[in-house]
Order: C-alpha cells, then sequence, then structure tokens
RNA sequence: GGCGGUUUAGCUCAGUUGGUUAGAGCAGCGGAAUCAUAAUCCGCGUGUCCGGGGUUCGAGUCCCUGAACCGCCA
C-alpha cells in the first residue's frame, strides 16, 4: 500500500548563497524522495527561502534595496543552484508569502489560545544610529575576562562565554557606534507546558535518531524548559504579530512554518489537493531533513508548535552532520568555501552526488570531502565499475539485441534482484555508504561474469551468436538493475540507461524482472572520469570569490580590476602616510589652450594655503561645475615644472581616462585642510 | 565545568541481539586479459579493534575507569 509522506529540507537563508556544505542536506534529501517516490509512494518534497530578520534587514540597507528585492534576487540564484544539482522539489515557496502568513497566524492563534503565551521585558543593545537592535554577533567589545579587545559579544578567543551585558565597551558592527541599553517587550512561549509531550515524543517514540534523544535529554529535558523569546520589537524585517502590533515574529517562528506554507502554494497550484491533508492528517509521514546546528529548533520548539495547532506530527527528523573539506571546516582562504554554482561551471553534479551519498549514514557524523578521495571513488566506483558495465557490453549487445528469454546466468540476476529489498531497506533507514556498497558488489559480480564470458571472443566466432546475445542480454540486465538501483541518486544514469535499451526506468519494481526482447541502442559515454583540472580550478575560483563568497552578488564588473591588477606589493603604514592627502576646495578652474587634456585649477587648502594645479580631466569635466567643490589632493607632491606653469600638486581621481574620470569628493561636513588617515 | 558523540588496516569506513581464524573499498605489490574511458579479472593483510580493569565458557561488541579528538550549552 502506498505510503502518504511529506519530506522537508531545512530552508536555506536568503542571506547567501547556496554551497556544498548546505548540499549534503538537499542531496541527501533529493534522494531520498525520488526513492520513495520510485518505490510508488505519494511523497511530497517541499522547502523554501528562509527570508526574515536582522541580518536579511542590515543586509539589504547596505545594499541599499529593499529586503523584497534582495530576498528575490536570492530565491532566484537558490532555485538555479538546485536545479544544476538535480534536486527536485515538487514546490519552492518564501517565508516571506502570504501563505505563510496565514499559516503563521493560524499556529500563533492556537498557541494564545491554549495560554502559552507569557510577557516579558527583555534589555538588549540598540543601534541608535542604524536604528536596530542588536543580536548578539552584531556587537563586539572588550572580553570581561581576558580584556582582550575586539571580541564577539557572546564568546571571546579566551574560551569565555558571556552575554553582550557584560562585554566592556561594546560596539555595534554594523554602524561601529557605541549602542544603548533599550528595554522592551517581549513575547514568549512557555515551552514548559509542553513537556509531559516532549519528554514523550523525543524519548518514547522513535522520531529522533538515539544520540539526538541522548543529547536532548541531556542538555535540555533534565531541567525546567525556558521560555521561547518569539518576537522581535520593530524595527524588523518580518511580519508584524496581529494582535501585537509593533512587535515582529522572531524568524526562527516563520522559518518552519514555512514548510507549511509552502505546501499550501503547491496545493493552490494543483487541482484537488488542500494543505489540511497533508499537515493535519494522521495518514501522513511528515520527515524533516536537518543539520544538526539546528537540532532543537527541530526537536523541541517545533514539534512543541505543531502539538499545540493540533497539526501533524514529524515521524521523523533525520540529523545530518557538517561538511569538512580535505578534512577541515570549509575555508575562504583555501579555497575550500565552495558554491554550488562555482562546482557546476566546472564538475558533473553526478559525481557529487555518488560521493555524499558513499558517506552518508543514519548519524549524526560529520562527512568529509577530501578531493582526493573524491575523484578516486568516483573514478573507480562509478566509470570502472558501474559505467564500464555498460560500456563493455552495449557494442556487441547493439550488434545483436537482447534475446526473448531471459538466459542461465548462474543466477546472478536473482540474486540481485533478492538484494533490491535490502538496498531499500537502507535507502528507508538513510544508510546510503550502505547502499553504495551493496550496489558496487553487484557490479563487480556483473563485471566479473562478463570477463568470464569474454564475449569479445565470442564474437569472433559467427556460430556463437546465440551465446553473445546471452551474455550481452545477461550484461545489460544486470547493468539495468544497477542503474534501478542507483537511480535516486543518479538520475541521469537511470534516464541514460532508459534510453540505451528503450525501456524507462520508472519504477523500483524494474529491477526485478529482465528486459527482454528489445533491441540496443548506440552506446555513448554516460559520464567521463573526475577532471583533475576540474578540481583544480573550483578551489582556485573559490579563493578568487572569497570576499563575495557569502553574500548576494553585487552585480559589480570585475573588468576595472582586469584593467589594473591589484598591487602584489604590500606597503607599510609609513609607506601611506608620507601621501599627505587633503581635503581641498576648487577656487578657480580653467581651460589650458594649449593641452588637449588640461585644466588649471587653483586650490585652496584651509586658510592661506594655495596650489596650482594641472589636471588632466579635460574631456570629463566643465570649468565652471568645478568651482567651489571639494576634492582630494596630494599635497606634498614634488612640484614639476610643465610647459604652461608649474604643478604643486595632484587631485586624485578614478578611472581609466578620457571621459570617464571621476574626482573624488568627500561627504558633507569636510573641510578644506583636513588631512585623509 | 556539564552534556552528547567519536576512537577498528596507510586512508575512508562495515562489523545486527556477545559466538569460529575481525571484514570491504581505496592505496600498495605480483600476475592475467585487451571488449571497455589506463577501464576489467585473479592473488597478496603479523590490525596491541585508544589504554587499564571487570562480567562471561567466550568481549571489537556489555559494565567501570582513564586518555585523545569533535561538537553543544537555547
Amino acid at each position: 500500500m502506498s505510503r502518504r509522506i511529506l519530506v522537508t529540507s531545512a530552508l536555506p537563508y536568503a542571506n547567501g548563497h547556496i554551497h556544498i556544505g548546505h548540499l549534503v542536506e538537499y542531496l541527501q534529501t533529493d534522494i531520498w524522495v525520488r526513492f520513495q517516490k520510485l518505490r510508488g509512494n505519494d511523497c511530497l518534497y517541499v522547502c523554501a527561502d528562509d527570508t526574515h530578520g536582522t541580518s536579511i534587514m542590515i543586509r539589504a540597507r547596505s545594499e541599499g534595496i529593499p529586503e523584497t528585492e534582495l530576498i528575490d534576487k536570492m530565491r532566484t540564484a537558490h532555485i538555479a543552484d538546485f536545479a544544476g544539482f538535480q534536486v527536485a522539489f515538487d514546490n519552492y515557496g518564501s517565508t516571506h508569502s502570504e501563505e505563510n502568513r496565514e499559516c503563521c497566524a493560524e499556529i500563533w492563534a492556537a498557541i494564545r489560545e491554549k495560554g502559552l503565551l507569557l510577557e516579558k521585558d527583555v534589555e538588549q543593545l540598540f543601534d541608535t544610529v542604524a536604528n536596530t537592535f542588536l543580536a548578539d554577533r552584531f556587537v563586539r567589545g572588550t572580553c570581561p575576562k581576558c580584556g582582550k579587545k575586539d571580541q564577539p559579544g557572546d564568546n571571546c578567543v579566551c574560551g569565555a562565554a558571556y552575554s553582550p551585558t557584560d562585554l566592556i565597551d561594546p560596539v555595534s558592527t554594523i554602524s561601529g557606534t557605541k549602542p544603548e541599553w533599550r528595554t522592551a517587550s517581549h513575547l514568549f512561549v512557555d515551552l514548559e507546558q509542553m513537556r509531559e509531550f516532549l519528554d514523550h515524543w523525543t524519548q518514547e517514540t522513535d522520531a529522533l535518531q538515539p544520540e539526538v534523544r541522548h543529547y536532548l535529554s541531556g542538555q535540555f529535558l533534565h531541567e525546567p524548559l525556558r521560555p521561547w523569546d518569539i518576537s522581535r520589537p520593530a524595527p524588523y524585517f518580518g511580519f508584524e504579530i496581529p494582535d501585537s502590533p509593533g512587535n515582529y515574529w522572531y524568524v526562527w517562528f516563520d522559518a518552519p512554518i514555512g514548510y507549511i506554507g509552502s505546501t499550501k502554494e503547491w496545493c493552490k497550484k494543483q487541482k484537488n489537493q488542500r494543505y489540511e491533508d497533508w499537515w493535519k492528517s494522521d495518514q501522513v509521514e511528515l520527515h524533516h531533513f536537518i543539520g544538526k546546528d539546528i537540532t532543537y529548533f527541530h526537536t523541541l520548539f517545533w514539534p512543541a508548535m505543531l502539538k499545540v495547532a493540533g497539526m501533524t506530527l514529524p515521524k521523523k527528523v533525520h540529523i545530518h552532520g557538517f561538511l569538512t573539506v580535505n578534512g577541515e571546516k570549509m575555508s575562504k582562504s583555501t579555497g575550500t568555501f565552495i558554491l554550488a554554482s562555482t562546482y557546476l561551471k566546472h564538475l558533473d553534479p553526478s559525481y557529487l552526488r555518488y560521493f555524499y551519498a558513499s558517506k552518508l549514514s543514519s548519524r549524526v557524523d560529520d562527512i568529509d570531502l577530501s578531493f582526493e578521495e573524491f575523484a578516486a571513488k568516483c573514478d573507480s566506483d562509478l566509470i570502472g565499475n558501474v559505467v564500464n558495465l555498460a560500456s563493455r557490453t552495449a557494442k556487441f549487445a547493439q550488434q545483436t539485441g537482447l534475446s526473448a528469454t531471459y538466459p542461465e546466468d548462474g543466477g546472478l540476476f536473482e540474486e540481485a534482484a533478492r538484494l533490491g529489498e535490502e538496498i531499500a531497506e537502507a535507502y528507508e533507514n538513510c544508510e546510503y555508504g550502505k547502499v553504495t556498497r551493496l550496489i558496487m558488489e553487484c557490479g563487480n559480480r556483473a563485471n566479473k561474469f562478463v570477463e568470464d564470458h569474454a564475449p569479445w571472443v565470442l564474437k569472433k566466432d559467427p556460430a556463437k551468436i546465440d551465446q553473445l546475445r546471452d551474455v550481452c542480454t545477461i550484461g545489460m540486465n544486470l547493468f539495468r538493475q544497477i542503474a534501478v538501483y542507483l537511480a535516486p541518486i543518479l538520475p541521469k544514469l537511470a534516464e541514460q540507461a532508459g534510453a540505451l535499451l528503450n525501456a524507462p526506468i520508472t519504477s523500483w519494481e524494474d529491477a526485478q524482472r529482465p528486459l527482454l526482447g528489445t533491441k540496443v541502442n548506440e552506446y555513448k559515454h554516460f559520464l567521463n572520469r573526475v577532471s583533475k583540472e576540474g578540481i583544480e580550478r573550483i578551489m582556485s575560483e573559490s579563493k578568487e570569490t572569497e570576499v563575495n563568497a557569502n553574500q548576494p552578488t553585487t552585480g559589480d564588473s570585475d573588468e576595472s580590476l582586469k584593467a589594473e591588477p591589484l598591487l602584489e606589493t604590500k606597503i607599510a603604514i609609513d609607506d601611506f602616510t608620507k601621501v599627505d592627502l587633503r581635503i581641498a576646495r576648487i577656487l578657480e578652474a580653467e581651460e589650458v589652450p594649449e593641452a588637449r587634456k588640461l585644466l588649471r585649477l587653483t586650490l585652496s587648502l584651509g586658510g592661506d594655503e594655495r596650489r596650482n594645479v594641472f589636471a588632466g580631466i579635460k574631456a570629463a569635466y566643465d570649468p565652471k561645475d568645478l568651482v567651489n567643490r571639494l576634492v582630494v589632493c596630494v599635497a606634498n607632491l614634488e612640484p614639476r615644472q610643465m610647459k604652461f606653469g608649474l604643478s604643486e600638486g595632484m587631485v586624485v581621481a578614478a578611472g581609466p581616462g578620457g571621459k570617464d574620470i571621476f574626482l573624488l569628493s568627500p561627504d558633507s561636513g569636510a573641510q578644506p585642510g583636513m588631512r585623509l588617515h
């Protein structure tokens, strides 16, 4: 009987691009979903962008665009990255949708009605320049323990942990100014009221991995659960709370509700679907896939909220570990902070899908992407074993076609067919490493069969055409079985196998019966070996883009950098201070008739200090527009005798030249004579 | 500090409820083959199963204890 399964991956934050660390989760989930669909289950996979919160607000401000523009841009980029890796969501929504607002309101009303809300004053640092409350990570200051300067708001390199309250001389990282203390009323969910349910759901059901169950009981459930601060005062980018004007739902309230919102969006696009049939049903299995960093949100707050609202409870929360690259945390400086889009430019997504699968288990362990192992594994498993099987058989099979009845193969097909249930169970339990091991064993046996029956020898004897056809029939069918088993991991390979044999792979059951009596099409390479150059390019490119790696791309061209590359030579601060840069006011500006490029400027450096300067900006500026404006000049440049007079300095400007010259101006308030530091 | 986790071959890892001489892939060495993308096949393992103690007829597996490493502390 077909199961009804609703699956989610955690919502990526609309503040940065998808990187290969994120992909562990989306590939893990996508493989599981594809497996369920292949098994014939009614499976729905939803996700969305997580769009709210202070970080988005700040980022949008710094880019000078509305939050909605920022999140739209990022969502488009995320969707493209996921598509590139063949992650097939049924719906990819946004938490900033009307559907989500409705869902939030519904759950909020239930929490309110059950008497779970508390109201308490919260004292928080407030940035008066940026006009926002500051989360811990937006504050830096001097460590109260060891006195080290410029430490984060909640912990120090010395190992001390504290709250921003204890920080000496706190500074806002947003505006750089000193924040002040402000008190605001926040709304809290009294989680302790849900204790009985949470004790049972986390400890007695099968919803969590054992180590997660232990972690929760040791870390949280052994003492009263603290109320959860669920609102934020304006200004905040999010949804305003309907019955509490001026307060917004905290991003962690509306983010998981985005799972429901996204389902609702999907239902609206379908003909006969109601979101209630997914979210208010005991017939539905709800499966969440998340990373270990957000464990408590999904194992305490979230099930409690669902319970209060009378909604479908998670059947299982599948929690995975982090990704390290070459044994270390992903790092921009070593080129291992790799964006999905960077990878896709140079390597086939099949490799990463397979490699992650081969490393994943049902445990919370971190997995490591060592590029050396990555290449070795993909080459030997995918190319040497699986693809090679097709490659070495298809050419002969193309001539013979497949036999009408399945020949004696020593029980190989039947053995692999029987293995189907064990492989399926491993998929079901997220033991993908085991899945790939079992499948590779099938491939080994199949390759040995081909080796032992040497179709290349049979081919030479026309009398042995039937034998040849039989060997090909077996080889092709053993390959096809593997393609079926690998289909959740390598959907593209399954398609190619289907095309080769004129029989698309549509069901797990396709591995149970041999394919017979059809012709075989011309074989073309399914997949090439992993290109070492591709790996190198990915890493070097990830180094280059490090500055913007975690930010939305600004859309700025790199043309100027290419025209004038950054200087390699480092200078000491002393070198810089030798240059006396000053604010200057242009008192006079006139054309120099004999010169093609020059204007003559008289600059005031304040008081009676004057400089006569010849500047090559004639093509870009009209002299009368320059008079009275402030510019930056080099005040201690060695005077230089020119044909038209003595030039006593330089005006600072950017641009390639000609009409494209841009003088620098200070912000208002600067006075002639001020030095630049 | 408290809590959770990990420690098995050079590397990555399997080892179900305790049960024969602890396994696989990769890497390495030797050979065969030449259909296949230098792919394939055969052969080659003296591992303090992190240390110490215990329970047991029997411990990689259970208990106690110590060490190292990773993570979490809302």
